[in-house]
DNA sequence: CTGAAAGCGCTAACAG
DNA sequence: CTGTTAGCGCTTTCAG
């Protein structure tokens, strides 16, 4: 079923055929309406991969993330998927594991299917070169966080700053003095970012001692670091982790230390993902809106997709919540 | 940069460049040597769009999962996607939200272009006539579940008759006697076999008391059902929940209630899903191979695209096995 | 308002 | 072994 069909059905050419599914100016309405008619009778169905040839547009985007089985990029992709949807674009999945060959691949493969836009978590892993090269494709890029080096990809974050902030601040308020940080790798900007803003809310005050601690990303980096950091100083009565599976692990350390959340120490996450209000105890978290970031990010790059030229890279900052909920109390040592 | 310009500026013929990329044989190791030497030199990228106009192959699957944030298809998506990256194929995601005018639209849009398989969680909520549209588009389909009705759509799913009975039978053996099912609606065929295994665990045993709840199969749902079970019959001392979300929802309800898991009331899930080991008490459940389904779905798609004709529908049932942690116990109360 | 014709970039007979 | 010739199905000038 083609053009071709229907044109020779209804007695037309197929460009006219092309005018009146596209809807274009300057058709009869009559003969529109027939060829119309004639197609929806024939159960027409473009061939989206020819018009695509004939475009040079796709009509699809891509999505690379280090792996969606992390709930929160499932939140992201979520949102990223409604998007496209509604844009009548489809959306193609990719898992990198931040390994830097297969984001290059998948780079490359995407490029050669002419993709409109690349959502992507990450660039970090990439060297120069590499970056050089996605940039190079002309295709428009939405990252997660802000790449090192100046560049012009266009980026959608939370307020990292700002949440760290709030979370040491509240934490603080509690009347906690000694207070552990537990994150992930230097190299990623929405750590440093948290991290900056967890310590600013405590400068200045000589009272309070507050450490930072690195290691894995995940639970299981969580729950180390959590031991390192009870090993280290037994005194702590809280703790900030970067997010949301981090403290889970340190949940389960402090559990299996034989101390309680929030009574001996306290936690406070980032991300707010569903698991959190499920754990218990609930636990108390900086809210990251997840679902819009995946919606606008699309947004942007549909718009960007759209426009000729040079892409401008655009910025956005999305606010950010503290949720109270069980794993923070007051201190009940002295600190 | 294109077929022409690499055979311009080798001299060549662009077929013979063609059949150079493309290792075909009949070709001057020379020829294709120089060629390569070029084409890798002007950086040559090929145009899979039109590569697939050509071919009438898209090199690209989809998987239309009802929400990609549950983290059971997450774990499905992440399988499929190794999958398909290694036959160097893309994945497109789609959320369908079991909504039938959705997946009706995905359906459409997926065979416009031209898709080479689809990979469905369930076509439960499509009427006769959307199934009969889905087969007749002569795209390759997998399904997460046996459909109501014959059909020529192979499928891939978990052995969930053992599993229920597996589930079942450990809570007999346990001692407990009076026992819940807290399941999800009926039409879903891998719930009712999971049910049916659970009650054929315990039939020719009059001591025995099983009974099933009904209801949304979520957290909510797990939640409410749980209540709902408990006034009904205060004296029951163990629930199967029909996946681990399920239970997730009765923990929290028996918590609430004053009751302890699994003091008072022993909680297994099915699924194995990650949080399983997160949560507190760690979760006692029937594992299934996730990754493995979606990795095997997509084989079966790959090799249903491979063969011309009319599909032949293919059953896997993939093995579960029964995951003791700290969720189950036996009765503390007389039965 | 509509038809003819060229072309998107690649593959695939079919001749040489 | 390699060039010629047709398309794949659709869009898009350019005439008429």
């Amino acid at each position: 079923m083609t053009l071709k069909d229907i044109a020779k059905a209804s007695g037309v050419d197929v460009s006219t055929v092309s005018r009146s599914l596209s809807g274009s100016y300057g058709i009869h309405k009559e003969t529109r309406e027939r060829v119309l008619a004639i197609a929806a009778q024939l159960d027409y169905r473009p061939n989206r991969i020819a018009k695509g040839l004939a475009t040079g547009r796709s009509h699809t985007l891509a999505l690379i993330v280090s792996d969606i089985r992390n709930p929160f990029f499932a939140d992201i992709a979520r949102g990223a998927e409604d998007a496209a949807f509604g844009a009548n674009c489809d959306l193609v999945l990719c898992n990198s594991d931040l390994d830097p060959q297969k984001q290059v691949h998948y780079i490359q493969s995407l490029q050669e299917k002419r993709v409109d836009g690349i959502l992507m978590n990450s660039v970090g892993s990439l060297d120069r070169v590499q970056q050089e090269f996605l940039s190079s494709t002309g295709i428009p890029v939405v990252l997660l966080n802000r790449p090192r080096s100046e560049s012009n990809f266009s980026t959608v974050t939370p307020d990292n700053a700002g949440g760290g902030f709030m979370a040491g601040s509240r934490l603080v308020e509690l009347g906690h003095r000694r207070i552990v940080h537990l994150t992930g790798p230097r190299e990623d900007s929405n750590l440093r970012e948290r991290a900056r803003g967890f310590l600013r809310s405590m400068t200045g005050r000589e009272d309070v001692a507050p450490t930072v601690l690195h290691g894995d990303h995940t639970f299981a980096g969580g729950y180390e670091m959590m031991q390192a950091a009870l090993a280290a100083d037994p005194n702590i009565t809280a703790v900030f982790a970067g997010n949301d599976v981090v403290a889970f692990g340190a949940v389960r350390a402090v559990i299996e230390a034989g101390l309680r959340v929030p009574d001996d120490i306290s936690i406070i996450g980032f991300d707010d993902v569903d698991l959190a209000t499920v754990i218990h105890p609930p636990l108390t978290t900086v809210h990251q809106p997840k679902y819009e970031t995946g919606h606008i990010a699309v947004e942007m790059l549909l718009t960007m997709a759209e426009r000729q030229g040079p892409p401008i890279a655009e910025h956005r900052v999305l606010e950010v919540e503290l949720i109270e909920r069980q794993s923070c109390a007051p201190p009940r040592r002295p600190a």
